[in-house]
DNA sequence: ACCTGAACACCGTTCAAGT
DNA sequence: ACCTGAACACCGTTCAAGT
């Protein structure tokens, strides 16, 4: 006899992403999302492999977020110049981080087992590789992506650890950042 | 009547260090390092408050060792220019963690629970620090250091997670990002 | 067909009892 | 004074038994 669906992977997916808003990956229980859902923890394998598999669908759903948040703010920078789109790119990853720290690190520095595999993230960063190809030009399009990339997700690392221990500002040195290296990436203007 | 010690908190720090770089952090177990020391587990607590805290003390080796490399680096390096020993220390530090992806994994994205109050790190970034100094001058030092070790941060967490899917030439991407950021954050010419 | 309790193999940690 | 077995409270996961 068929028993009624008591949850759906929707809700479990939704439980686990306030779990780890509220609680870090580590809170991320299969106990505590069965909790929320209002079911036991063995149900919750009728709908997801394995824990990790939910850490994947979590970063799956957050990778989407992302994406739509930056193809926006591209989009909304069309006829603006480069450097400028750049830096509202680079910002608006930054308050993503800041709103979503946990989401954010599921992303950037995943716990091993859950990471996605690496090209999950290109829709997320197209953007961003969009206008750097656009500063720097097709044939350092790919090292000035990288060294952007690089720059602008150890920053937010960094922030997120609580690295920036010497005082001063840091909004200033994000700034700082984005402007010297918006300078330094651009094309040598051909004569 | 005392018993004769049969390990020591060295042996227990190496045993650690060893599971660390082997088996990863999630290695790290209190079973597995007091098989490898020859102890049941319950003893290790006599020399070690708990697991976080032998993290931390890996963590604290972890930073002298590269810290140790670091300045004698900077050392070697006096008389060259300054962007050159910039390149150097940048190329010393992504060598560690290579060498040992997990310890340097535990200092810079480290599993919350062992994180090393960040002061910590100062010692291993402070020849890097000031060398950006010397390029930067000392009204931007501050802010072209955090530029540097966000990037260099940043490209050894993409490298260490395999976020470089795109082909190209890694080494080139370095040195490339090294050769930009030396440009960008030296200071104008006084005229 | 979904849900559950019981069970298993793991954790970190505590503590009384041994020497 | 250090070491140990037993125990506790947690994990993730499996599975036979319920409806």
């Amino acid at each position: 006899m068929p028993t009624p669906d008591r949850t759906s992977l929707d809700e479990i997916v939704r439980a686990g992403r306030d779990l780890l808003e509220s609680d870090g990956v580590d809170g991320v229980t299969m106990r505590a999302v069965a909790d929320r859902v209002g079911v036991r923890p063995p149900s919750l394998y009728k709908r997801v492999r394995s824990r990790d598999d939910l850490l994947r669908l979590l970063a799956e759903t957050t990778v989407a977020d992302l994406a739509g948040r930056l193809d926006a703010v591209a989009a909304a920078g069309s006829g603006v110049d480069a450097v400028t789109r750049l830096g509202d790119l680079a910002r608006a990853l930054r308050s993503f981080a800041h709103e979503r720290p946990a989401g954010y690190g599921l992303l950037f520095s995943p716990p091993s087992a859950a990471r996605l595999p690496p090209e999950t993230l290109g829709p997320s960063t197209a953007a961003l590789f969009g206008v750097v190809s656009e500063i720097a030009g097709p044939d350092e399009a790919l090292e000035a992506a990288r060294t952007v990339t690089a720059w602008v997700t150890g920053f937010i690392a960094m922030e997120l650890s609580g690295s920036f221990q010497l005082g001063g500002d840091v909004e200033r040195a994000f700034d700082f950042g984005i402007a010297r290296l918006g300078a330094a990436l651009a094309r040598p203007v051909a004569g």
